[in-house]
DNA sequence: CGCAACCGTTCACTAATGCTACACAGCCGG
DNA sequence: CCGGCTGTGTAGCATTAGTGAACGGTTGCG
Protein backbone atom coordinates (compact mmCIF):
# COMPACT_ATOMS: atom_id res chain seq x y z
CA UNK A 1 0.00 0.00 0.00
CA UNK A 2 0.69 3.24 -0.69
CA UNK A 3 0.28 4.55 3.16
CA UNK A 4 3.40 5.09 4.04
CA UNK A 5 5.12 8.51 3.18
CA UNK A 6 8.12 8.83 0.69
CA UNK A 7 8.65 12.26 1.68
CA UNK A 8 9.36 12.20 5.36
CA UNK A 9 7.49 13.70 7.84
CA UNK A 10 3.45 14.54 7.02
CA UNK A 11 3.16 15.46 10.61
CA UNK A 12 4.55 18.82 12.30
CA UNK A 13 6.76 18.49 15.04
CA UNK A 14 4.85 19.65 17.72
CA UNK A 15 7.66 19.45 20.21
CA UNK A 16 10.33 22.15 18.42
CA UNK A 17 6.72 24.39 17.27
CA UNK A 18 5.95 24.14 21.16
CA UNK A 19 9.34 25.87 21.45
CA UNK A 20 8.80 28.28 18.98
CA UNK A 21 5.93 29.45 20.43
CA UNK A 22 6.98 29.61 23.77
CA UNK A 23 9.83 31.74 22.56
CA UNK A 24 8.12 33.88 20.57
CA UNK A 25 5.67 34.09 23.46
CA UNK A 26 8.57 35.44 26.22
CA UNK A 27 9.69 37.52 23.83
CA UNK A 28 6.62 39.39 23.57
CA UNK A 29 6.50 39.65 27.38
CA UNK A 30 2.94 37.91 27.65
CA UNK A 31 2.50 35.86 30.14
CA UNK A 32 1.14 32.25 29.69
CA UNK A 33 -2.64 33.45 31.33
CA UNK A 34 -2.18 36.81 29.46
CA UNK A 35 -1.92 35.47 25.91
CA UNK A 36 -4.65 32.86 26.70
CA UNK A 37 -7.02 35.23 27.89
CA UNK A 38 -6.53 37.37 24.08
CA UNK A 39 -7.22 34.38 22.56
CA UNK A 40 -10.03 33.28 24.43
CA UNK A 41 -8.77 29.74 25.82
CA UNK A 42 -7.66 28.38 28.70
CA UNK A 43 -3.61 28.62 30.10
CA UNK A 44 -3.66 25.44 30.73
CA UNK A 45 -4.17 24.20 26.89
CA UNK A 46 -1.29 26.78 25.94
CA UNK A 47 0.78 25.57 28.37
CA UNK A 48 0.29 21.72 26.80
CA UNK A 49 1.01 23.13 23.60
CA UNK A 50 3.87 24.63 24.01
CA UNK A 51 5.54 21.38 25.83
CA UNK A 52 3.92 19.31 22.98
CA UNK A 53 1.38 17.60 24.71
CA UNK A 54 -1.38 18.66 22.78
CA UNK A 55 -2.16 19.43 19.35
CA UNK A 56 -4.08 23.00 18.55
CA UNK A 57 -6.50 23.07 16.40
CA UNK A 58 -6.26 24.92 12.66
CA UNK A 59 -7.94 28.15 14.84
CA UNK A 60 -6.34 28.31 17.63
CA UNK A 61 -3.06 27.31 16.05
CA UNK A 62 -4.28 30.13 13.43
CA UNK A 63 -4.80 32.58 16.15
CA UNK A 64 -1.94 32.23 17.79
CA UNK A 65 0.57 32.56 14.74
CA UNK A 66 -1.31 35.96 14.42
CA UNK A 67 -1.43 37.29 17.65
CA UNK A 68 2.44 36.59 18.27
CA UNK A 69 2.88 38.19 14.62
CA UNK A 70 4.78 34.56 13.72
CA UNK A 71 5.13 32.80 10.24
CA UNK A 72 2.85 29.74 10.39
CA UNK A 73 5.68 28.65 7.87
CA UNK A 74 8.41 28.89 10.42
CA UNK A 75 6.25 27.71 12.91
CA UNK A 76 5.26 24.08 11.32
CA UNK A 77 7.77 23.69 8.70
CA UNK A 78 11.29 24.90 10.45
CA UNK A 79 12.99 21.30 10.80
CA UNK A 80 12.64 20.38 7.29
CA UNK A 81 13.31 23.66 5.84
CA UNK A 82 16.14 23.77 3.17
CA UNK A 83 19.19 25.88 5.14
CA UNK A 84 19.06 29.58 4.40
CA UNK A 85 22.77 30.68 2.84
CA UNK A 86 24.82 33.48 3.17
CA UNK A 87 23.10 36.37 4.89
CA UNK A 88 20.64 34.26 6.74
CA UNK A 89 22.28 32.32 9.46
CA UNK A 90 25.49 33.69 9.47
CA UNK A 91 25.71 34.65 12.67
CA UNK A 92 22.65 37.56 12.92
CA UNK A 93 21.85 35.71 16.75
CA UNK A 94 25.65 37.04 17.91
CA UNK A 95 25.28 40.48 16.23
CA UNK A 96 22.01 41.01 18.23
CA UNK A 97 23.02 40.01 21.18
CA UNK A 98 26.31 42.37 21.41
CA UNK A 99 24.43 45.12 20.25
CA UNK A 100 22.80 46.00 23.46
CA UNK A 101 25.28 49.22 23.60
CA UNK A 102 24.43 52.65 23.97
CA UNK A 103 20.65 53.60 23.53
CA UNK A 104 20.45 56.58 21.66
CA UNK A 105 19.01 59.61 23.96
CA UNK A 106 16.77 60.82 20.95
CA UNK A 107 14.97 58.09 19.19
CA UNK A 108 13.71 60.25 16.76
CA UNK A 109 15.96 61.57 13.54
CA UNK A 110 13.65 63.76 11.93
CA UNK A 111 13.46 64.07 8.13
CA UNK A 112 15.09 67.41 7.71
CA UNK A 113 18.16 67.44 10.27
CA UNK A 114 19.78 64.17 8.34
CA UNK A 115 23.22 64.47 8.94
CA UNK A 116 24.41 64.12 5.05
CA UNK A 117 27.32 62.21 3.76
CA UNK A 118 27.72 63.11 -0.28
CA UNK A 119 30.38 60.54 -1.65
CA UNK A 120 31.54 60.77 -4.64
CA UNK A 121 30.13 59.44 -7.58
CA UNK A 122 26.60 60.35 -7.23
CA UNK A 123 25.85 58.69 -4.00
CA UNK A 124 24.50 60.43 -1.21
CA UNK A 125 24.35 59.12 2.50
CA UNK A 126 21.74 60.38 4.71
CA UNK A 127 21.82 58.90 8.69
CA UNK A 128 18.64 58.11 9.86
CA UNK A 129 20.00 57.39 13.83
CA UNK A 130 20.70 60.38 15.89
CA UNK A 131 24.21 59.15 16.90
CA UNK A 132 26.62 57.03 14.96
CA UNK A 133 26.75 53.21 16.33
CA UNK A 134 29.10 50.76 16.17
CA UNK A 135 28.83 48.16 13.43
CA UNK A 136 25.11 49.36 12.95
CA UNK A 137 24.26 52.02 9.80
CA UNK A 138 20.29 52.68 9.31
CA UNK A 139 20.71 55.24 6.18
CA UNK A 140 18.82 56.80 3.68
CA UNK A 141 20.45 56.72 0.59
CA UNK A 142 20.23 58.77 -2.60
CA UNK A 143 21.89 57.25 -6.15
CA UNK A 144 21.51 60.15 -8.53
CA UNK A 145 21.82 59.20 -12.05
CA UNK A 146 24.33 57.07 -12.97
CA UNK A 147 25.60 57.37 -9.64
CA UNK A 148 27.02 53.82 -8.52
CA UNK A 149 28.54 52.78 -4.74
CA UNK A 150 31.93 52.17 -6.54
CA UNK A 151 33.20 52.07 -10.33
CA UNK A 152 32.50 49.38 -12.88
CA UNK A 153 35.57 47.30 -12.43
CA UNK A 154 35.44 47.24 -8.73
CA UNK A 155 33.20 45.66 -6.14
CA UNK A 156 32.73 46.39 -2.85
CA UNK A 157 33.88 44.01 -0.22
CA UNK A 158 33.22 43.83 3.67
CA UNK A 159 32.17 42.65 6.77
CA UNK A 160 28.45 42.21 7.66
CA UNK A 161 24.73 41.70 5.91
CA UNK A 162 22.82 44.92 5.13
CA UNK A 163 19.37 44.85 4.34
CA UNK A 164 17.86 47.91 1.62
CA UNK A 165 14.34 48.55 0.43
CA UNK A 166 14.03 51.01 -2.45
CA UNK A 167 11.45 53.83 -2.10
CA UNK A 168 12.12 55.26 -5.71
CA UNK A 169 13.66 54.67 -8.91
CA UNK A 170 15.21 51.50 -10.14
CA UNK A 171 18.18 50.26 -8.64
CA UNK A 172 20.82 48.05 -10.28
CA UNK A 173 22.33 45.39 -7.96
CA UNK A 174 24.71 42.99 -8.32
CA UNK A 175 25.81 40.60 -5.90
CA UNK A 176 28.96 37.94 -7.17
CA UNK A 177 27.88 37.07 -10.43
CA UNK A 178 23.90 37.69 -10.36
CA UNK A 179 22.31 40.77 -11.00
CA UNK A 180 18.97 42.32 -10.04
CA UNK A 181 16.84 45.15 -10.66
CA UNK A 182 15.15 46.88 -7.78
CA UNK A 183 11.86 48.68 -8.48
CA UNK A 184 9.92 51.13 -5.27
CA UNK A 185 8.98 48.83 -2.89
CA UNK A 186 11.19 45.80 -3.30
CA UNK A 187 13.52 44.38 -1.24
CA UNK A 188 17.30 43.15 -0.60
CA UNK A 189 19.51 41.47 1.37
CA UNK A 190 22.84 40.17 1.42
CA UNK A 191 25.63 38.81 3.18
CA UNK A 192 28.11 42.11 2.52
CA UNK A 193 31.20 39.42 2.32
CA UNK A 194 29.80 38.60 -1.41
CA UNK A 195 31.59 41.24 -4.02
CA UNK A 196 28.50 43.48 -4.74
CA UNK A 197 28.02 46.77 -6.19
CA UNK A 198 25.09 49.20 -6.80
CA UNK A 199 24.38 51.40 -9.33
CA UNK A 200 21.57 53.76 -11.01
CA UNK A 201 21.28 52.90 -14.42
CA UNK A 202 18.01 54.74 -14.83
CA UNK A 203 17.07 57.86 -15.55
CA UNK A 204 15.37 59.05 -12.03
CA UNK A 205 17.13 59.41 -8.91
CA UNK A 206 17.22 56.11 -6.64
CA UNK A 207 16.40 56.81 -2.80
CA UNK A 208 16.40 53.44 -0.68
CA UNK A 209 16.38 52.68 2.82
CA UNK A 210 19.46 50.74 4.07
CA UNK A 211 20.45 48.75 6.98
CA UNK A 212 24.00 47.43 7.48
CA UNK A 213 24.97 45.53 10.13
CA UNK A 214 28.56 44.85 11.14
CA UNK A 215 30.96 46.81 8.86
CA UNK A 216 33.07 47.61 11.09
CA UNK A 217 34.22 44.08 12.86
CA UNK A 218 35.55 41.19 11.25
CA UNK A 219 32.44 39.30 13.06
CA UNK A 220 31.00 41.16 16.32
CA UNK A 221 32.43 39.63 18.80
CA UNK A 222 30.41 38.07 21.18
CA UNK A 223 30.36 38.34 25.09
CA UNK B 1 -11.20 50.91 22.64
CA UNK B 2 -10.33 47.46 21.24
CA UNK B 3 -12.34 45.45 19.24
CA UNK B 4 -13.69 42.08 20.14
CA UNK B 5 -10.79 40.07 21.49
CA UNK B 6 -12.74 36.73 22.84
CA UNK B 7 -13.53 35.08 19.43
CA UNK B 8 -14.46 35.61 15.95
CA UNK B 9 -11.71 37.64 14.89
CA UNK B 10 -9.11 35.57 14.79
CA UNK B 11 -9.95 32.69 12.29
CA UNK B 12 -9.21 31.95 9.23
CA UNK B 13 -10.99 32.18 6.30
CA UNK B 14 -11.43 28.56 5.23
CA UNK B 15 -14.00 29.14 2.15
CA UNK B 16 -10.69 30.95 0.25
CA UNK B 17 -8.09 28.44 1.66
CA UNK B 18 -10.43 25.97 0.48
CA UNK B 19 -10.32 27.57 -2.99
CA UNK B 20 -6.28 28.08 -3.17
CA UNK B 21 -5.84 24.58 -2.05
CA UNK B 22 -8.27 23.13 -5.23
CA UNK B 23 -6.60 25.09 -7.31
CA UNK B 24 -3.25 23.53 -6.35
CA UNK B 25 -4.42 20.11 -6.30
CA UNK B 26 -5.66 20.93 -9.54
CA UNK B 27 -2.78 22.33 -11.08
CA UNK B 28 -1.09 19.37 -10.16
CA UNK B 29 -2.91 16.86 -12.22
CA UNK B 30 -4.32 15.47 -8.70
CA UNK B 31 -7.69 13.31 -8.18
CA UNK B 32 -9.40 14.29 -5.47
CA UNK B 33 -9.17 10.36 -4.76
CA UNK B 34 -5.52 10.45 -5.64
CA UNK B 35 -4.79 13.08 -3.26
CA UNK B 36 -6.69 11.72 -0.56
CA UNK B 37 -4.51 7.82 -1.04
CA UNK B 38 -1.31 9.44 -0.73
CA UNK B 39 -2.48 11.43 2.61
CA UNK B 40 -4.68 8.66 3.97
CA UNK B 41 -6.97 10.13 4.42
CA UNK B 42 -10.88 10.05 2.75
CA UNK B 43 -11.52 11.66 -0.32
CA UNK B 44 -14.74 12.89 1.64
CA UNK B 45 -12.60 14.96 3.66
CA UNK B 46 -10.77 16.72 0.63
CA UNK B 47 -13.77 17.44 -0.91
CA UNK B 48 -15.49 19.06 1.93
CA UNK B 49 -12.05 21.29 2.91
CA UNK B 50 -12.11 22.46 -0.71
CA UNK B 51 -15.36 23.47 -0.04
CA UNK B 52 -15.07 24.88 3.27
CA UNK B 53 -17.48 22.84 4.93
CA UNK B 54 -14.95 21.27 7.16
CA UNK B 55 -12.11 22.54 8.92
CA UNK B 56 -9.08 20.39 8.39
CA UNK B 57 -7.13 19.37 11.52
CA UNK B 58 -3.25 20.99 12.01
CA UNK B 59 -1.83 17.65 10.79
CA UNK B 60 -4.05 16.87 7.59
CA UNK B 61 -3.06 20.67 6.82
CA UNK B 62 0.42 20.25 7.34
CA UNK B 63 0.46 16.90 4.93
CA UNK B 64 -1.68 19.13 2.75
CA UNK B 65 0.52 21.99 2.56
CA UNK B 66 3.58 19.65 2.32
CA UNK B 67 2.09 17.31 -0.17
CA UNK B 68 1.10 20.18 -2.58
CA UNK B 69 4.10 21.77 -1.37
CA UNK B 70 2.30 25.23 -0.64
CA UNK B 71 2.94 27.62 2.06
CA UNK B 72 0.70 27.28 5.27
CA UNK B 73 0.95 31.38 5.01
CA UNK B 74 -0.83 31.48 1.28
CA UNK B 75 -2.61 29.34 2.63
CA UNK B 76 -4.12 30.59 5.62
CA UNK B 77 -3.91 34.14 5.47
CA UNK B 78 -6.46 35.21 3.32
CA UNK B 79 -4.52 38.40 1.91
CA UNK B 80 -1.26 36.66 1.10
CA UNK B 81 -2.07 36.45 -2.32
CA UNK B 82 -0.47 38.68 -4.25
CA UNK B 83 -2.24 40.77 -7.33
CA UNK B 84 -0.33 38.68 -10.79
CA UNK B 85 1.78 41.37 -12.53
CA UNK B 86 1.26 41.19 -16.01
CA UNK B 87 0.15 38.07 -16.12
CA UNK B 88 -0.29 36.42 -19.35
CA UNK B 89 -3.43 34.02 -18.63
CA UNK B 90 -5.20 34.23 -15.60
CA UNK B 91 -5.88 30.74 -14.06
CA UNK B 92 -2.92 28.96 -14.41
CA UNK B 93 -0.52 32.00 -13.70
CA UNK B 94 -2.09 32.58 -10.59
CA UNK B 95 -1.93 28.84 -9.49
CA UNK B 96 2.10 28.84 -11.03
CA UNK B 97 3.14 32.09 -8.69
CA UNK B 98 1.07 30.16 -5.61
CA UNK B 99 2.81 27.22 -5.98
CA UNK B 100 6.09 28.20 -6.55
CA UNK B 101 6.83 29.19 -2.93
CA UNK B 102 10.26 27.74 -2.58
CA UNK B 103 12.27 29.68 -4.22
CA UNK B 104 15.75 29.15 -2.75
CA UNK B 105 18.52 31.27 -1.75
CA UNK B 106 16.84 34.26 -3.54
CA UNK B 107 17.97 37.80 -2.08
CA UNK B 108 15.33 39.97 -3.78
CA UNK B 109 12.19 40.09 -2.26
CA UNK B 110 9.92 41.41 -4.70
CA UNK B 111 6.58 43.71 -3.49
CA UNK B 112 4.24 42.23 -5.19
CA UNK B 113 4.55 38.57 -3.67
CA UNK B 114 5.29 39.57 0.06
CA UNK B 115 4.12 37.20 2.50
CA UNK B 116 1.62 38.98 4.63
CA UNK B 117 0.49 39.25 7.91
CA UNK B 118 -3.09 40.69 8.92
CA UNK B 119 -2.78 41.46 12.91
CA UNK B 120 -5.90 41.94 14.74
CA UNK B 121 -5.68 45.89 15.32
CA UNK B 122 -5.36 47.46 11.76
CA UNK B 123 -1.94 46.52 11.55
CA UNK B 124 -0.31 44.85 8.38
CA UNK B 125 2.92 42.91 8.51
CA UNK B 126 5.00 42.22 4.84
CA UNK B 127 7.82 40.81 5.24
CA UNK B 128 10.78 42.12 3.38
CA UNK B 129 12.77 39.24 3.22
CA UNK B 130 12.16 35.89 1.19
CA UNK B 131 12.59 33.76 4.43
CA UNK B 132 12.40 34.29 7.54
CA UNK B 133 15.18 34.69 9.87
CA UNK B 134 16.12 34.36 13.36
CA UNK B 135 15.93 37.49 15.81
CA UNK B 136 16.03 39.51 12.34
CA UNK B 137 12.46 41.58 11.04
CA UNK B 138 12.61 43.62 8.02
CA UNK B 139 9.18 44.62 7.58
CA UNK B 140 6.99 46.81 6.15
CA UNK B 141 4.51 47.99 8.17
CA UNK B 142 0.88 49.23 7.22
CA UNK B 143 -1.34 50.82 10.44
CA UNK B 144 -4.86 51.59 9.16
CA UNK B 145 -6.43 54.57 10.59
CA UNK B 146 -6.82 53.66 14.19
CA UNK B 147 -4.24 50.81 13.69
CA UNK B 148 -2.21 50.24 16.65
CA UNK B 149 0.38 48.11 18.30
CA UNK B 150 -1.30 46.67 21.02
CA UNK B 151 -4.44 48.07 22.97
CA UNK B 152 -4.16 51.89 23.92
CA UNK B 153 -3.53 50.05 27.91
CA UNK B 154 -0.89 47.41 27.20
CA UNK B 155 2.41 48.72 25.67
CA UNK B 156 4.75 46.32 23.90
CA UNK B 157 8.09 45.06 25.39
CA UNK B 158 10.33 42.24 23.95
CA UNK B 159 13.99 41.75 23.63
CA UNK B 160 16.01 43.59 20.94
CA UNK B 161 16.00 47.02 19.46
CA UNK B 162 14.14 48.02 16.03
CA UNK B 163 14.78 51.10 13.78
CA UNK B 164 11.77 52.34 11.79
CA UNK B 165 11.43 54.70 8.71
CA UNK B 166 8.13 56.06 8.21
CA UNK B 167 7.33 56.32 4.20
CA UNK B 168 3.86 57.95 4.38
CA UNK B 169 1.19 58.61 6.96
CA UNK B 170 1.64 60.07 10.97
CA UNK B 171 2.91 57.53 13.11
CA UNK B 172 2.46 57.80 16.80
CA UNK B 173 4.79 56.70 19.10
CA UNK B 174 5.15 56.09 22.68
CA UNK B 175 8.70 54.92 24.06
CA UNK B 176 7.97 55.01 27.92
CA UNK B 177 7.20 58.03 28.91
CA UNK B 178 7.56 60.03 25.99
CA UNK B 179 5.56 60.43 23.08
CA UNK B 180 7.19 61.53 19.51
CA UNK B 181 5.26 62.26 16.19
CA UNK B 182 6.80 60.84 12.97
CA UNK B 183 6.05 62.09 9.61
CA UNK B 184 7.19 60.75 6.08
CA UNK B 185 10.98 60.55 6.06
CA UNK B 186 11.28 60.77 10.22
CA UNK B 187 13.13 57.71 11.64
CA UNK B 188 13.13 56.32 14.80
CA UNK B 189 15.25 53.84 16.56
CA UNK B 190 15.04 52.50 20.34
CA UNK B 191 15.49 49.24 22.42
CA UNK B 192 12.53 47.15 22.09
CA UNK B 193 12.86 46.38 26.26
CA UNK B 194 11.40 49.67 26.67
CA UNK B 195 7.84 49.39 26.98
CA UNK B 196 6.47 51.52 23.78
CA UNK B 197 3.00 51.58 21.33
CA UNK B 198 2.72 52.58 17.95
CA UNK B 199 -0.30 53.73 16.58
CA UNK B 200 -1.99 55.89 13.52
CA UNK B 201 -3.85 58.71 15.35
CA UNK B 202 -4.09 60.47 11.86
CA UNK B 203 -6.57 60.07 9.07
CA UNK B 204 -4.84 58.43 6.93
CA UNK B 205 -3.31 54.95 6.56
CA UNK B 206 1.01 54.90 7.70
CA UNK B 207 3.24 52.95 5.38
CA UNK B 208 6.61 52.57 7.15
CA UNK B 209 9.62 50.09 6.89
CA UNK B 210 10.97 48.44 9.91
CA UNK B 211 13.58 46.47 11.53
CA UNK B 212 13.82 44.31 14.36
CA UNK B 213 16.79 43.10 15.90
CA UNK B 214 17.28 40.09 18.83
CA UNK B 215 13.42 39.76 19.30
CA UNK B 216 13.36 36.36 20.16
CA UNK B 217 17.14 36.03 21.88
CA UNK B 218 17.27 36.94 25.14
CA UNK B 219 14.98 37.32 27.56
CA UNK B 220 13.84 40.99 28.96
CA UNK B 221 13.47 40.83 32.93
CA UNK B 222 10.63 40.09 34.25
CA UNK B 223 10.63 43.41 36.87
C1' DC C 1 7.07 35.41 59.07
C1' DG C 2 2.51 34.83 56.65
C1' DC C 3 -0.28 36.06 52.83
C1' DA C 4 -1.40 37.18 48.36
C1' DA C 5 -0.66 37.26 43.57
C1' DC C 6 1.42 35.89 40.20
C1' DC C 7 3.82 32.17 37.36
C1' DG C 8 3.59 27.48 34.72
C1' DT C 9 2.23 22.47 35.04
C1' DT C 10 -0.63 18.39 35.53
C1' DC C 11 -4.75 15.39 35.07
C1' DA C 12 -9.37 13.54 34.47
C1' DC C 13 -13.47 14.61 32.23
C1' DT C 14 -16.45 16.10 28.34
C1' DA C 15 -18.18 18.65 24.79
C1' DA C 16 -16.88 19.34 20.25
C1' DT C 17 -15.46 17.88 15.75
C1' DG C 18 -12.37 15.69 12.48
C1' DC C 19 -12.88 11.92 9.81
C1' DT C 20 -14.85 7.82 7.68
C1' DA C 21 -18.11 4.94 5.37
C1' DC C 22 -21.47 4.81 2.17
C1' DA C 23 -24.65 6.29 -1.13
C1' DC C 24 -25.31 9.49 -4.70
C1' DA C 25 -25.09 12.42 -9.22
C1' DG C 26 -22.72 13.52 -13.39
C1' DC C 27 -19.43 12.56 -17.42
C1' DC C 28 -16.88 9.77 -20.79
C1' DG C 29 -15.49 5.84 -23.99
C1' DG C 30 -16.62 1.16 -25.26
C1' DC D 1 -26.53 -0.92 -21.25
C1' DC D 2 -22.15 -1.12 -18.76
C1' DG D 3 -17.62 -0.12 -15.82
C1' DG D 4 -14.81 3.54 -14.36
C1' DC D 5 -13.79 7.94 -13.57
C1' DT D 6 -14.94 12.59 -11.49
C1' DG D 7 -16.65 15.28 -7.20
C1' DT D 8 -20.56 15.69 -3.70
C1' DG D 9 -23.70 15.23 0.52
C1' DT D 10 -25.07 12.90 5.03
C1' DA D 11 -25.15 10.20 9.17
C1' DG D 12 -22.64 8.67 12.77
C1' DC D 13 -18.73 7.09 15.31
C1' DA D 14 -14.11 7.74 17.43
C1' DT D 15 -10.95 10.93 18.41
C1' DT D 16 -9.35 14.94 20.60
C1' DA D 17 -9.12 19.71 21.51
C1' DG D 18 -10.20 22.22 25.25
C1' DT D 19 -11.69 23.02 30.10
C1' DG D 20 -11.40 23.71 35.12
C1' DA D 21 -9.64 22.70 39.32
C1' DA D 22 -5.77 21.68 41.98
C1' DC D 23 -0.80 21.72 42.45
C1' DG D 24 4.08 23.49 43.56
C1' DG D 25 7.31 27.42 42.92
C1' DT D 26 8.60 32.50 43.02
C1' DT D 27 8.15 37.11 44.00
C1' DG D 28 6.81 41.08 46.71
C1' DC D 29 4.38 43.49 50.30
C1' DG D 30 2.80 44.57 55.11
Amino acid sequence: MARDRRNGATEPEYASMGERLRRARQARGLSLRGLAEVLGVSPSLISQVENGRAKPSVNTLYALANELGISLDVLLFMDTKPPARGAAEAGTADVAESLDVGVPHDPVQRAASRTTIRLGSGVVWERLTTESIRDLDFLHVTYEVGGESSPADAFQRHAGQEWGYVLSGTLTVRIGFDEFLLRPGDAISFDSSTPHRLFNAGDTPVQAVWFVLGRGSARVAHR
